[in-house]
DNA sequence: TTGTAGGCGTTATCAT
DNA sequence: ATGATAACGCCTACAA
């Protein structure tokens, strides 16, 4: 059955005035008859008139809402990035729509299609690791929707631009590795074509040859999901256990990645870190609890949704258009744990695990 | 600057042609002379014209939006649901809009006052755990919004409601707890009033009963964040721990409490479950892995997005005023684990941990 | 086959 | 101080 809010007509049958009468002492004009306006107010909290958001939208061309498009929401990285966006939006009177991709292009598809033709003020977004056409952001863009990228960036659309550097990240948490005697490192890397990708095997191989070790191909293994799925973690795993010489350790190179390099190797009944080392990308709360803790790269993800937003709401509401775009680079500290720790304890001590960093 | 998507009546002046032709052209109506129609279709094509969504919600009076207000997506057991709404909206073609409350009945005001007025076509929601006024919601299911209530619910307001049998689970995992030799149980539960926290007590009480056990009022503990903040847990576990005698297991009736419950133990240095046994609801997909792996109650939260959002689309979608509403309560599965085990073993295996039901 | 007009809820502009 | 009108983008009943 329909449901039907009350509006500014039926305020004005009512009361036997006009629609802009009614309008106006809304909106506390100061040309509207003071006891008009009372008898107005009254009724409209009577009824608990709410101005149709959807009017108004039509007619200001603007929602004051901002569409996010992430991957997952079960994800720790994002959800803290969702928290700062809202943070923002909040302050400034926004509303925040969150759709998920979920890695498919599909999905993301028809997010953007959904949140853009002006439903949306402005959009944040992390791509989804299967997007390779751009044609549609990339149009969207050029009909003037701001746009602001963060995490998975895409290079060439010319906009705002919020990151992690994910080379220096990487490069400090496998030097880590490295000067706590791990010598065979190897990468599980998300999707290929990722610029994230990109720069976190760029500070792995930096790492590795800063210290003359070798570096070998069948060590990087992708992940097209980015971990999404268990089955594409375990098979990477299983075919890194093959190798000979075997590798001492595992470099996740995100979030999901990593918990789920744990599960295949707990699984696997790998003793970590004396059989294998393990490291890498996560936000989640939990890693100090697990078992053994986790050394991981934490990223700024709220600061990171904030600055986005703040950039977006930029882009939003200056009356001319921008031509100069910003690319901020954040760092990400890494967190030392005992999933790297090759002294011979036979047990991590039962209390919360130091970190450092 | 100010961002405009091609409309009908662009197209309509640069084919010289109204807007009504434009429109049926491309809606594909039959009345129109097939030259004409190729002609708009591939002008609109090119041009990537979309039907502007917000002019036509506000013709159509409606959305094809899924309004969902939880306090948190950053909790498994919210975003597990999340992704059951999703996959049936995914289906007959519905957005969802996810805005979250945060446990602040402010932001749950504002969440609903934007979601309401016709922009969403139905609700989900599961309420903070600070709201107790329910005038709001009231009145928008008075007006005709359709609203579905899952997890924590509002009693009283007439509606479909999907929950877990939280008295079930309780009995189940407190009857667990004893047969394992714990005797002295203490309860960690979320705000007192909501429904979940009554029926969650009310199993725990039952299974104490069962066993002849006594029940002391200062074996419970509220939380009135849900455990959001990991103070308010420190807190009540650190009075727990003063109590003579002292509670020998720890049941935790929501999510974060029990993640944050083994941070606190953790951090106290007390041995799980030698010291302290420690189980509680989570929907963690990580609490196996944890040191040590948890005894949990797991909630079919995909299920109860799916038929939660089922019921919601069927009270959209019927003709007539629906006058009756089910309560649905599924069940719950206890997965047992190494933090319930009293049996002595200095260390539990590092492969994965058996999980039986 | 195509065009005109009116309405969804709102507000700004221009009367009165 | 109040009212009539037009416009935002779309669709459809009715007219041509």
């Amino acid at each position: 059955m329909k449901y039907s809010a009350p509006t500014i007509k039926d305020i004005a049958r009512a009361l036997n005035l006009s629609t802009s009468t009614v309008s106006r002492a809304l909106r506390d004009s100061y040309e509207i008859n003071p006891a008009t306006k009372k008898l107005v107010l009254e009724y409209a909290a009577r009824l608990n008139y709410q101005p149709n958001p959807i009017a108004l939208s039509l007619r200001e061309r603007r929602s004051l809402s901002l569409g996010v498009i992430v991957c997952e929401v079960a994800n720790s990285f994002f959800s803290q990035v969702i928290n700062g966006i809202e943070s923002i939006a909040y302050e400034k009177g926004y509303q925040v729509i969150i759709s998920q991709s979920r890695e498919s292009s599909e999905k993301e598809w028809r997010a953007l299609q959904y949140l853009a033709s002006r439903s949306v003020d402005g959009l944040l977004i992390s791509l989804s690791t299967e997007t390779t056409d751009l044609s549609m952001i990339r149009q969207l863009h050029a009909q003037g929707l701001p746009i602001v990228f963060f995490d998975r960036v895409a290079e060439d659309i010319p906009t705002h631009k919020v990151t992690v550097d994910g080379f220096q990240a990487s490069h400090k948490a496998v030097m880590h590795l490295i000067t706590n005697g791990f010598r065979r490192i190897a990468i599980l890397a998300n999707a290929a074509f990722l610029s994230i990708t990109k720069e976190r095997l760029a500070g792995y191989e930096k790492a590795l040859l800063d210290h003359g070790l070798p570096m070998r191909r069948e060590w990087i293994r992708y992940c097209d999901h980015g971990g999404m799925y268990y089955d594409e973690v375990e098979t990477a795993i299983r075919s890194l256990l093959q190798l000979r010489p075997r590798p001492d350790a595992i470099f996740a190179a995100s979030d999901k990645l990593t918990t789920n390099a744990l599960r295949v190797l707990r699984l696997l009944q790998i003793r970590i870190p004396q059989q294998m080392g393990l490291a890498g990308f996560s936000n989640s709360e939990l890693t100090e609890l697990l078992d053994p803790p986790l050394t991981v790269i934490k990223q700024p993800a709220f600061e990171m949704g904030r600055i986005a937003t703040e950039l977006l709401l930029q882009l939003i509401e200056s009356k001319r258009p921008i031509k100069e775009f910003e690319t901020r680079k954040l760092q990400a500290e890494v967190l030392v744990r005992a999933s790297t720790s090759l002294l011979k304890k036979k047990e991590h001590p039962r209390g919360l695990p130091t970190t450092s960093q």
